[in-house]
DNA sequence: TATAGAGTCTCCCCTTGGGGGAGAGTCAAT
DNA sequence: ATTGACTCTCCCCCAAGGGGAGACTCTATA
């Protein structure tokens, strides 16, 4: 029994288009083709190797990979330790995506939670905070390079962040381009290693204004909050922390209008 | 400061080819294109968006995609949205892949099995069956069409199937063309449907014989058995079973002289 | 037997995200 | 002025087909 192409894609449900290219790529080759017009006729044999080649393509096996496997078939010992690659294939492609899918995850949570505090306008308050593990690593230069110091920190760290990045201020005044601070990020555990220094970050009482805007800007909320501190007399303790709740972004810079900085100044109690 | 192709190429570890195509795609325009040399010229700002670039076809986004993104970038609710939609598409792939995995162990599991029983010979054997849940279509026709009965069930009960596939025969002789017969496969759970009978298929002393090769030579094997049976004296129970313990295979139709079939006659105790 | 309509043929262009290379122009240093 | 390093555009390539054009071929009906 022969049958046309047309006949045979319907069966196999195999599209026109496909068998042609798998004819051409010697994967599925006609029974018979004429001489004359260039008809493809197929028959039974034909729909063996169909379905093989239609199982191997939803196993996401390539033409190749199945021209290979459709040639060496009789050893089928071969066959299982192709299965077995493809398997590993398929495995680390399950790993990629799953942590893609973590990443995107966290990114959306880092997002959504900041466009919430976006609307609000924030005032001083005083507050209590908690004692947390820190990892950091202490430099000194110019305030732009909390960003590179900071970048090599998550790096480190990895998935064992546990909050916000921050920045510890150990200078008293300030200073243009020999500034003494440390970009750390709170963890839930880790270890030391070259330049990173994991510890207790005390708690304690402190004064925090939260920054909305860009970085140039934050002085003016530095004023603000010594002046209220200078105000009820409160005596300050290093080192002041700046909080990045809001930042450029993993993705995009975004707007720096809607950055978010939390300032904090512990006060002695 | 201008960056020559080369060197923002170097810092931003992107391609010169790659860059090129975001330049062609408008998704990357340098800062300054020379208008007799046609250099490419980037600046601080494109570094910015190279990261994004950067980050989001880490995360699996077509460029397409990422045009879209960077020219609405303004509005952040519409970005998380975005993301959300990718977060989705990854979780189906994810799911994909998960099935190919599961369907690809399995056949492997399959293979491997019945290639450790290939070597050897086999010889009649009396053995105790227990009763299994079976779920079955029960038809008439030619043994030929075993094969399509099979498929029917396998297909409805998906991954309740908990053993080999095997069928049912009814006639107490051979007949051709209108043979009762029901294919079947042990299921741990499942519902009657259309045409589908799920019950609990009787065990008890049975003659079990496996045959090797072909489906055309398995009345030698029937010759055999029946041979034992009326030589030991004993009644035999209907139905007859056959357990298709290695078949066509899922992928490659295989080698028939490599099936193997076992079939089962109960007999009174 | 002519013709219409359906089926099939080959050939070409398109998709994604670039890689490789040819041939020509440009830049900086010697 | 020349040389070597960069860079430009343009073209072809990958995989697995999809879409369509223009030309044949087959079959059924008038």
């Amino acid at each position: 029994m022969k049958y046309s192409i047309g006949e045979f894609s319907l069966i196999t449900q195999l599209s026109i288009k496909s068998l042609r290219l798998y004819h051409e790529k010697g994967l599925l080759v006609p029974a018979h083709v004429d001489d004359t017009s260039g008809y493809r006729f197929y028959d039974e044999a034909n729909f063996d190797t169909a379905r093989s080649i239609k199982s191997l393509r939803r196993y996401d096996f390539s033409l190749t990979e199945i021209g290979e496997l459709l040639e060496g078939c009789d050893d089928e010992a071969d066959m299982i330790v192709q299965l077995e690659r493809k398997l590993g294939d398929i495995a680390s492609k399950i790993d990629r995506y799953q942590d893609i899918s973590r990443s995107i995850a966290s990114i959306i949570e880092y997002e959504k939670e900041s466009v919430m505090d976006n609307e609000r306008e924030f005032e001083i308050e005083e507050k209590e905070l908690n004692t947390v593990l820190i990892a950091g690593h202490r430099m000194r230069g110019r305030y732009q390079d909390v960003g590179e110091g900071l970048g090599l920190v998550c790096k480190t760290m990895g998935r064992h962040i546990s909050g916000k990045p921050m920045t510890l201020y150990f200078d008293c005044d300030y200073k243009e381009d020999d500034a003494d601070f440390e970009p750390c990020v709170p963890v839930r555990k880790g270890k030391e290693s070259e330049g990173i220094s994991v510890r207790e970050l005390k708690g304690g009482r402190c004064v925090s204004l939260i920054h909305k805007g860009s970085y140039d800007t934050l002085r003016s909320s530095y004023k603000r909050i010594f002046g209220y501190i200078n105000e009820k007399g409160f005596k300050t303790v290093l080192p002041t922390r700046e909080i990045y709740r809001k930042g450029p972004g993993m993705i995009f810079k975004g707007n720096p209008k809607n950055y978010l900085t939390e300032i904090q100044v512990l006060i002695e109690e």
